[in-house]
RNA sequence: GUCCGGAUAGUGUAGAGGCCUAUCAUGAAGCCCUGUCGAGGCUUCGACCCGGGUUCGACUCCCGGUCCGGGCGCCA
């Protein structure tokens, strides 16, 4: 049994007579003497419940007068059309109840009069998510889900779960978080790389995964989290031009799918979305090296990592979505595969928005001796790697793949200031609850 | 880790050595009001992060700490 018969956003007014129960929070009570006014907030809107003095139940109206802000309320009564409520329509209520009552004052102020710091709504997240303009971000990020799954069943994926307590590092570059797992020493998988590319092996030729990842980096950014979902893909037999070509139709279609199943929520968060267009521009490191370098005081040399500042000027140069491509083999992990005609540069690849990197992936190695030896080179020991390169041994297909950060396409679709601000319950460095 | 900025009622803020028994808004309690829609009016309640120092006197200045925000780094 579910209480409500409807959503207060599916109420109108042409429903004048009917008889509705409405469930949610007592979002204001504007008592003015004779009229008394209840806004209960739901998940979907508001409903304005008009009670008449002279009209009602003294018992209602006590009820009503003295509810606390937030509190729960079932509230049983008729649609009435007027001109005067918001929306056209009003209930006259036969029957309130209250289902669980709010204390008071509360932790933060719900419809948003008054702001908050973000510290103070991360700490009280299940009040701060009442405010329409925060669930709006979520509603859409769950459409931004929906439509790249819809995309990747489309077009042949297999969508797979892949194990986050792991025994070894992935890539050896970035700090993991250390678990007991009974009596052995266990990790958070920091990617799900290592397993996607078993799966190739296995033969599932094209996967998709939108799970969690960990890092265990004490960064203090507005834009890096401890725990992020990534949505990881791979295919078989295709190389890093045909996965650049489904990430760039994939991120588009994101925006697409928002654009026009989210109006509502956007124009809450007062956004007009443009969506990008395709194929996105291609920007090889040594261009980006360019743009980065001019009005430079410490030159970046051919071969380093692009830094803050070089993302920023490239990307204020570029403007929308691109790729950064043949980035320099030795700053890429070493399941990246190298280029044959000139082995330094790699087929790797990072998917940027001005503001901010999105995606890498990457054209792998499926070469076992070739992969054995990268390890070697990167200072890593291929013993630690075994379950991993024993599905080299046995037909391991050419393919490529994709990590893209949920947190941040959400974040750079809505132009948000904080990856916080994309997240429900952000993990940082210092935020462990809620 | 490092650099910069900050910490005042539940929430968001004003405050620049005595003006502070601390401003405003929101909120809470109560009262008035029949169409509010950020309702309005009146009354009441509620706060200077912690420790040390300077000073006749510290919310205010100095030192240390804690916490928060931002930049960079680390990180793909």
């Amino acid at each position: 049994m579910i209480l409500r018969t409807h959503y207060s956003g599916d109420i109108r007014p042409e429903m004048a007579g009917a008889e509705v129960s409405l469930a949610g929070w007592a979002h204001e009570i504007r008592d003015l003497g004779g009229i008394c006014f209840l806004v209960l907030r739901d998940r979907e809107g508001f409903a304005q419940v008009t009670l008449v003095a002279k009209k009602v139940d003294k018992g209602l109206m006590e009820t009503v007068r003295h509810l606390s802000r937030e509190t729960i309320v079932l509230v049983k009564g008729n649609v009435k059309a007027e001109q005067k409520a918001p929306r056209g329509y009003e209930i006259i209520p036969t029957e309130i109840k209250v289902l669980s009552k709010a204390e008071s004052p509360l932790p933060m102020d719900p419809t948003g009069k008054v702001g908050a710091d973000l510290d103070t709504r991360l700490d009280s997240r299940f009040v701060d998510l009442r405010r329409p303009s925060v669930l709006a971000v979520f509603r859409i990020e769950s459409a931004v889900m929906r439509s790249l799954r819809d995309f990747f069943y489309e077009n042949g994926f297999i969508e797979v779960c892949t194990p986050k307590i792991v025994a070894t590092a992935t890539e050896g570059g970035t700090a993991l978080f250390p678990i007991s797992y009974f009596d052995k020493e266990a990790f958070l998988n920091q990617s799900p790389q290592l397993y996607k590319q078993i799966l190739m092996s296995a033969g599932l030729d094209r996967v998709f995964e939108i799970g969690a990842i960990f890092r265990a980096e004490e960064h203090d950014t507005r834009r890096h989290l401890n725990e992020a979902v990534s949505i990881d893909v791979e295919v078989s037999f295709a190389d890093h031009h045909e996965v650049m070509r489904l990430l760039e139709e994939a991120v588009a279609r994101a925006y697409k799918y928002v654009s026009q199943s989210c109006t509502n929520y956007l124009d809450v968060l007062e956004i007009e979305l443009e969506v990008p267009k395709t194929p996105f521009r291609r920007v090889t490191y040594t261009q980006a090296l360019e743009m980065a370098n001019e009005n430079r005081t410490t030159e970046i040399e051919w071969g380093d990592d692009l830094d803050t500042e070089a993302e920023k000027t490239i990307g204020k140069a570029v403007g929308e979505h691109y790729f950064i491509t043949e980035w320099p083999t030795e700053i890429k992990p070493y399941y990246t595969q190298p280029e044959e005609e000139r082995p330094e540069i790699s087929k790797g690849f990072d998917l940027m928005h001005p503001k901010m990197e999105l995606a890498s992936g990457a054209q792998r190695v499926h070469d076992y001796d070739l992969l054995v030896k990268r390890i070697k080179d990167q200072g890593m020991d291929p013993d630690g790697f075994e379950f991993y390169l024993r599905s080299f041994m046995y037909g391991m297909p050419p393919h490529a793949g994709w990590g893209l950060g949920l947190g941040r396409v959400v974040l750079t679709m809505l132009d948000l200031e904080n990856i916080r601000d994309a997240v429900l319950f952000p993990r940082d460095r210092r935020r462990l609850v809620p």
